[in-house]
DNA sequence: GAAAATAAAGATATAAAACTCTTTTTATTT
DNA sequence: AAATAAAAAGAGTTTTATATCTTTATTTTC
């Protein structure tokens, strides 16, 4: 569905909605400790989630990746597009070109339907949603 | 959502679908043509899928790839395993390794809702369906 | 202001996916 | 049986995604 880039990102974004603050910095190493992500893979990620504020960053001493109250209001969504676009909005479910409302494929109508609950799914599950959810059952964001 | 050689593979399958009998088999050159793929890259899809039995060839003169009836009960699920693995009927949406109806992710349930969606949309959708689907609406298997 | 810690940036390496070219095999037609 | 047409198979190339390594810039602490 996304690409493994977009995968790390929203775990990266998810492990720092549950541990960071603006007082609380977490490196690069940590989070790829607590994902399960290639360490210098991730830290390119973390730049690209930076310059796009969809996280903070300081250098130095104590420093780190963080996410402020606001962030909290990131969706599943916001950080899709950032990193994979927005093809999962656009895109005809068997890779039709020409597929579009005036001359849709034989399932388009069926998909789009589909479609629009996947995308409320994104949009409507930011990070604050996860923290409130994540309370009652546990999950990991690791591999094993 | 797919790979692109599924893309190729579905939109190859929907073109024989249409226009192959028994009789009248298809060269690869008239089927790269008809979708808008690279001849030689579709031609080793045709093959796979020909192993696979999803479609039939004959080698020599007047060859070509064809199906027969029963191949029209093929669906778009049949074609997507068969080439991209079940990877859509498994996997956690976000990625997480862990996710399971155990310990499931803070979506997993409401995306379990979709997955079945769309999984029924590509294991109801045959070949024979599209054919019919496709008498009323146009719709176009080339890029332009 | 020096040292240390950390992200940012740049460059390189590896793997996988997408695509191309060449040769071989098989079937058909004449 | 020869010629030919077509798929099958094998090998190669290019591109994109994933991953790693090295250097630089910034910030903090002492």
């Amino acid at each position: 569905m996304f690409s493994k880039s977009c995968e790390y990102a929203i775990k990266a974004m998810l492990f720092l909605a549950q541990k960071s603050t603006n007082e609380n910095r977490i490196g690069v190493k940590e989070i790829a400790r607590g994902i399960d992500a290639p360490e210098h893979f991730i830290a390119k990620i973390l730049q690209d989630l930076s310059k796009k504020k969809l996280m903070n960053s300081v250098k130095g001493p104590n420093g780190g990746f963080y996410l402020d109250s606001l962030s909290l209001k990131t969706s599943i969504a916001d950080i899709v597009v950032a990193i994979d676009g927005d093809s999962i909005y656009k895109n005809c479910i068997i890779g039709l070109k020409l597929c579009s409302e005036i001359n849709p494929c034989p399932v388009h109508f069926e998909y789009k339907e589909i479609k629009k609950n996947l995308i409320s799914l994104l949009e409507e599950n930011t990070l604050a949603n996860f923290n409130e959810k994540m309370i009652t059952g546990k999950f990991s964001l690791k591999n094993s």
